[in-house]
DNA sequence: GCACTCTTCAACCGAAGGGTTGCATAAGGC
DNA sequence: GCCTTATGCAACCCTTCGGTTGAAGAGTGC
């Protein structure tokens, strides 16, 4: 079923937290298991709507549901998460060097004398 | 401009990077700067096709253009990934705790007298 | 067995997304 | 000036998405 290549995957999980209302499930998921109306007490839409959240969360592997009598019980499965943080991770840290390497650069322009200053340059933020 | 609060622009970020497209344009980017013409130029689709991705990457804070020429030079900005690794590193650590509070339960409950030791771990392996 | 609770499935609707084509605009190259 | 390049904007098409209502399972509890 969900056995896609990364990619699709990838697309899957920010696409389900891409969302306000199914980001805010996660959240209260972090803290404790729920049934599905439970889960869909505090919003103004419909358990169907939250029903359909959820499978969407489901698609994308960020939750997993139990049977309980007749009740669902919803769990979050954090590990989907490392597929994001490492996605991001990498892309952010190659960005830093980058940034690392085009100050120096613009280091020795001004400076051309003075050797380029030191591999740790405080980047933070910029803006 | 985009300065909206912070659950909207989380929304943003993550609905840009659902896209494979968007997310390849951002991996390319973190290696170098680029022009529309460039970055469009593997693609299959029209130029104005990845204009708008380019678009909806620069509206969630991911990305920003210079001037140049005629040409607009794409640059990343990384620094709006925080936004997501925050989040998301909340929860999972939150959601961590509560399975590590959950293993001390089980394995009291399994045996009252002794220390927690374990268990017979229906769960599957937490890293 | 029957009623009631919890959840999902199905059909539908309007809005948003990703694609296209066509045109407008802006800046070089001659 | 004029043609060409590079990009953005607008209108349109089709699909997906988030929501609704309505009905169908699936279990519990008398």
């Amino acid at each position: 079923m969900s056995a896609e290549d990364g990619a699709a995957a990838l697309s899957n999980v920010f696409a389900a937290l891409a969302d306000p209302t199914r980001r805010d499930l996660v959240a209260r998921l972090a803290e404790r298991d729920a049934t599905v109306g439970e889960l869909a007490e505090p919003y103004e839409v419909t358990v169907q709507a939250i029903s359909k959240h959820l499978k969407v969360l489901e698609d994308s592997g960020l939750i997993t549901k139990t049977k309980d009598a007749q009740r669902r019980t919803v769990h979050l499965e954090a590990e989907v998460f490392d597929l994001m943080t490492k996605w991001i991770e990498r892309y952010r840290r190659q960005a830093e060097q980058r940034y690392r390497r085009l100050d120096a650069v613009l280091a020795e322009m001004n400076h051309p004398e003075t050797q380029p200053a030191d591999t740790d340059n405080t980047k933070e933020q910029a803006s």
